[in-house]
RNA sequence: GGAGGGGUUCCCGAGUCGUCAAAGGGGGCAGACUGUAAAUCUGUUGGCUCCGCCUUCGAAGGUUCAAACCCUUCCCCCUCCA
């Protein structure tokens, strides 16, 4: 196997689409470091485990010696959100956008090398047009071409509103292809029409038109929907470990696959001899230890992933209470406090009916006894563990 | 501008004056079984000072002993016509 035929593959890996393999494997034989660009919105600053596909993919061209570009759309995210959800949002101030941005820098570091990233604003390029050139720029597409966006010809079909403004993002995006310079572009599937739109600009500017690579939505926890904060099936990059780990854990077998897959820097060889081991009886929840202790390195560190699997065992399978639980403070009334209140107030459940409702299906537990009389009581100045199922715990005093 | 249809608890969706905190399904949560997997079974899914009480059915008023269901006004959404 050729050089080119490795990186081919580790490209491939996870992808949805390459447009065009042809050309990229073109591109891959000159020899050239190419540039690759992957845009981000400094909207949501908080990056969880499905944005990192992404970035895993920018990673690997990292690996593979070329120039990772980071392109924070600063000039964008002032403007707002064009994706056609019901609720506009609301412009963001040139604060706010800085402010995001730099903790997008910070986490993103985590799986980039930050010597080998070149991040860029295209408020740098973007900031300087004036209507002029925004008008020649909008000049180069049709509107006929414009609609071939899925979304676009859904709404527009469906008699739904398409402001004039939102045909001039993939504009912009392509335009930033063009002011790159870039010979690759990765995106998330729904980014393709986007992502293409750059090509064409960049053909009309006598550009080599760069390559478009797309990735998957990752699934969230449950398998099913995408992984998305609203949708609370995340692992945020910023979550302590065990937590994390624990996250990872409770994934089904079938998605550790896909798992494994966009979010492991493991060789598709090892993943593929894990599926044969478990045909040969391997215990899955142990090849899932590897996957949890890999991102937990990724995000935490080699410290972190070597304690993660012993907490977990110790506390689910041996039913230890860890070490460094969360600590609350619930104010007595009259010297003492109900059990359901006392569950209320140090955020074990929603409400107290919630708590009445979990007492009653014997979830509660106490310094790990069992509690099923709601009208138990706990003093002022005690302290213990309260747990409420087998996720929700903290050490909770009485004052 | 005209005609019609609709807004119900997290979502879908029944209900159309009392027996409705509101069927059923989905999702969530919890218990059993496990590997915090899947599958399965069970329970639960507005709030509270929780064997009782209080507040909900787009909003505000009104009729009634009694309304999610009837009336009035308003807000929003959808379909068709122009």
């Amino acid at each position: 196997m050729t050089s080119v035929q490795k990186a081919l593959e580790i490209i491939k890996r996870g992808t949805e689409e390459v447009l065009i393999e042809k050309d990229l494997i073109e591109k891959l034989e000159s020899g050239k470091k190419l540039r690759v660009k992957a845009g981000f919105d400094p909207t949501a600053p908080d990056i969880h485990l499905g944005h990192t596909v992404l970035i895993n993919k920018l990673r690997q061209f990292q690996d593979l010696g070329h120039e990772a570009i980071l392109l924070i759309g600063d000039f964008t995210a002032m403007i707002g959100d064009p994706t056609g959800k019901s609720v506009t949002r609301k412009p963001l101030s040139r604060e706010d956008v800085l402010e995001n941005a730099k903790t997008y820098e910070e986490q993103v570091f985590k799986i980039l090398d930050p010597e080998k990233t070149t991040v860029v604003y295209n408020s740098e390029w973007m900031g300087k047009m004036s209507a002029a050139d925004m008008i020649q720029l909008a000049a180069k597409y049709t509107v006929a071409r414009m609609l071939e966006r899925d979304d676009f010809e859904k709404r527009y079909k469906g008699g739904q509103s398409i402001a004039v403004h939102e045909f001039l993002y993939p504009l912009i995006q392509g335009y930033d292809s063009v002011a790159l310079e870039a010979d690759i572009e990765l995106g998330g599937t729904d980014q393709k029409f986007n992502l293409l739109v750059g090509r064409e600009l960049q053909r009309q500017e006598g550009q080599s038109q760069q390559i478009v690579i797309t990735t998957p939505i990752l699934e969230g926890l449950d398998g099913v929907q995408k992984m998305s904060k609203s949708l609370a099936n995340y692992i945020g990059i910023d979550e302590a470990s065990d937590e994390m780990f624990g996250k990872v854990m409770s994934i089904s077998d079938d998605l550790m696959w896909r798992y494994y897959e966009l979010l492991s820097f493991r060789p598709m060889e090892e993943i593929a001899q894990f599926k044969k081991d478990i045909e040969g009886g391997a215990n899955p929840r142990d090849i899932k230890f590897l996957l949890g202790e890999e991102i937990v390195e990724r995000f935490h560190g080699a410290e972190a992933a070597g304690k993660v699997r012993e907490n977990f065992i110790s506390r689910f399978k041996n039913n230890e209470i860890p070490e460094d639980l969360q600590e609350v403070e619930v104010k007595a009334i009259d010297g003492a406090i109900a059990i359901a209140n006392l569950l209320k107030e140090a955020g074990l459940t929603q409400s107290t009916s919630d708590a009445m409702r979990m007492i009653k299906q014997g979830a509660v537990k106490k310094d790990g006894e069992r509690i099923d009389d709601k009208s138990h009581k706990t003093a002022a100045g005690e302290t213990a563990v309260f747990q409420v199922g087998k996720k929700r715990i903290a050490r909770v005093s009485v004052v």
